[in-house]
DNA sequence: CTTTGGAACGATTTTGTATTTTGTTCAAAA
DNA sequence: TTTTGAACAAAATACAAAATCGTTCCAAAG
């Protein structure tokens, strides 16, 4: 189990320089041929890995979307802060980096993407993951006696709900103390 | 001074006429020649009340903005509900509202129009309007101690951003529930 | 048996160009 | 003061030709 195949690391290989690629132009605009030149290959040859075009796209948002919560379960396990500090760090950590995955984030929010089945499936399973981990945060809060929520599951999704209309007031200006403010309050 | 000019009826008349084009076909679809032919006027007849298509655009939002924060004020000078219920009711009609009135809506919203500039006029001032009309409610409900709100800016502006997290979901689903519960919770 | 890529195909996109529509101005009429 | 038709530049549209793109197939290389 601890030796990777070749071809993995090879499928790993043109993921990461498809995404680089999906990053600078965008998934219209990239080309398979693009992808199998940054990977010395025919064009031809990608299709030995990948089913289509759709199918490389969607390894790369999966490998991003991958990156991301293992990065936010990693806030969510530490033993060093309290909850109140771990649902701050929860959102300014996510508000930050989800930019940066910019594939991952013009999958979630790009309007044109949006006629495929897949991104909607992509935008489903980030959307329960991400109310998973808030309830996660905000149970463990009122075990320790530090939150007293009643109902935790509609607390979640106002936070959830909070951080998508964050978003917007972000892409303009860059204010994230606004942000830890609001999460004091909460 | 509650005697109309004709001039200002007439004006008012093309952009009630204006406002049902723009609403059906669009900013872009609609021509100068439908609003005048509706008006039973020659399209260079508008260049007498409009500057140009621009202006006679920004009075049809201005008008329906207009409307809607006269029917929000009204909600917030009611004297026969709590501020929760205030509150709820803010919101609630907000949301609804706020789809039917489509010209407004779409300025607010669409990226076809965002290069105007005075779409970003728009945006900023209603922003502005909403989060005064939230803090006066909130004030109102500390004053009457229902509310214990340290700061109440942040919190307004927290209340604010929930709405716009709202109105993505809003657009798929019909569901106003979950608003309800998590006004409730705040 | 795994991996590669050249050739070919249909579909979509792009490009160049001719034509029409649209926003706007203006002088004149009502 | 209000309305309009004529005129015009800029933008949108239409359409055919050419290029690009995603995908398949298959022979061949390793």
């Amino acid at each position: 189990m601890n030796k990777e195949k070749p071809k993995d690391i090879k499928v790993e290989k043109i993921i990461d320089l498809a995404a680089q690629l999906f990053r600078k132009f965008g998934y219209k605009k990239t080309t398979i041929d693009d992808i199998a030149m940054a990977a010395h290959k025919g064009k031809s040859s990608l299709y030995y890995y990948f089913k289509n075009k759709e199918e490389i796209f969607k390894a790369v948002v999966d490998k991003e979307a991958n990156i991301l919560a293992n990065e936010l379960k990693a806030i969510i396990d530490r033993k060093d802060i309290s909850p109140q500090e771990k649902l701050k760090q929860y959102v300014l950590h996510r508000m930050q980096r989800i930019q940066e995955l910019s594939n991952y984030y013009d999958a979630l929010k790009s309007e044109y993407l949006s006629h495929y089945e897949f991104i909607e499936q992509i935008r489903t399973k980030h959307d329960e993951t991400e109310l998973n981990f808030i309830i996660q945060i905000l149970d463990e809060g009122n075990k320790r006696n530090v939150f007293d929520i009643k109902d935790i599951y509609t607390t979640a999704y106002a936070v959830a709900m909070a951080m998508k209309g964050l978003e917007i007031p972000m892409f303009i200006k860059n204010e994230i103390e606004p942000t830890e403010e609001k999460i004091d309050y909460l």
